[in-house]
DNA sequence: TGTATATAACTGACCGGTCAGTTATATACA
DNA sequence: TGTATATAACTGACCGGTCAGTTATATACA
């Protein structure tokens, strides 16, 4: 309401010199970068105002195109929800898949890094964006929930209960259920993320890799004295 | 819209006798259980589609009364949720403070306990349904998230601290940063109530009490061999 | 006890604003 | 000149909130 903004092509030149009128095109034709460009708007302004709250035209307008266009890439509102989540899986899936493949030797040495890597990652707002974005939806779509968990979360635990079985094989860990450990990895970094991001918790003292070290210590060797 | 419903008073009598008409009143006077009527109804809608799709009408027909009814009670649709949550909040802390007061004599017992009880109760779907209801929009309404963290996630944290630090005085915990071990605690929890209550996780083998005991021999014992 | 009066509780129709999606038209580019 | 790309004006449905009027109940009084 506030910021009308009413396009104004020209805002760099201080003399209202009408010469060089339509120096540079009003628009170009850009239908490769497009898609990418208003999925990164959807994503900012998703973030900003929510899914409901958010308006096409303010999604548009921050991918530098009118509302009309985005609907020449998509099919509506839904469907940036779901593009944007589908962009988001594979790379993280691939990170995933690394991190299994590095840990095949040494599953100890694997843990620790990916704790320490882990701790710092999810310490990124940006990172945590689409995770974010999808624990507000979910209720609402569930089967983009179920897309998520089953290509990213239940991947992730996978992946930490196969190195923890890995461990086992190797005699550097403990024989107990696969899942319940790869639980107890995440789930203390995912709480403290969620506190953080979600429910505004200022970062206590302690910086990301002291948190690691805490958990990692309470993890492989447990609270009993 | 399919669901006109269209007032009609006298549903029970077959025959369509006018004798006893009016044999009971329209509506009552009850203000005195509104309130509580609006709330549940709101919640309900506002878990089945959200806060922005959930239409006030449908929160004020679930809770028999006229839409405009609920504005007699509350301010808005931000005031139901608001109203949810701090409803909410003092029970759930009234439970904490009972916990940490068993806690005091003998820490390892007590930990056992809530862990068991925390697993089988976050299992419950309605128990879960307002934190799930304050993850989903604690990005658009930060005060409400902020509210929820410190009445009632912080003082999880803060009396599980308390707890272990009570454990490390008698001897019975290993002396390690008291938030991390609080996180240790709750995290996994957490993370395994989110997978199934928001992400659509069917509940795999294995019933809460196998699950609290596998978490407690991590907790306790760690993951090294 | 019965009846008039006051008032709290409630209804239901209505309205203004918002916004997703559509369409007529213009522009860039091959 | 044809077509893909983009704009900007437009539509139509939806919904939160309001309010004039109605109904149930409490109270006063005979």
């Amino acid at each position: 309401m506030a910021q009308q903004q009413k396009s104004r092509p020209e805002a760099k030149s201080k003399s209202p010199a009408r010469s060089n009128w339509r120096a540079q095109p009003k628009w170009r034709r850009r239908a490769e970068a497009r898609p990418d460009e208003i999925l990164d708007a959807a994503l900012t302004v998703f973030n900003e105002h929510g899914f409901d709250a958010a308006r096409m035209d303010d999604i548009a307008r921050r991918a530098g195109i009118s509302k009309g266009a985005v609907y020449l890439y998509f099919d509506g509102k839904d469907a940036l929800l779901r593009g944007l989540i589908e962009r988001e899986v594979s790379p993280t899936a691939m990170r995933l898949k690394a991190l299994a493949e590095t840990g095949a030797d040494d599953p100890l040495t694997a843990l620790k890094l990916i704790v320490q890597t882990a701790t710092q990652l999810l310490n990124d707002q940006n990172i945590f964006a689409v995770p974010k974005l999808v624990i507000s939806v979910a209720a609402r779509f569930p089967e983009l929930g179920e897309f998520y968990r089953t290509r990213v979360v239940d991947e992730a635990i996978g992946a930490f209960a196969q190195l923890h079985r890995e461990g086992v094989a190797r005699g550097v860990f403990r024989d107990v259920d696969s899942d319940a450990a790869a639980r107890a990895v995440l789930g203390p970094i995912f709480l403290f993320t969620v506190r953080k991001h979600l429910l505004g918790a200022r970062t206590n003292r302690g910086s990301a890799i002291t948190r690691a070290q805490a958990h990692l210590d309470i993890l492989l060797n447990g609270l009993s004295a």
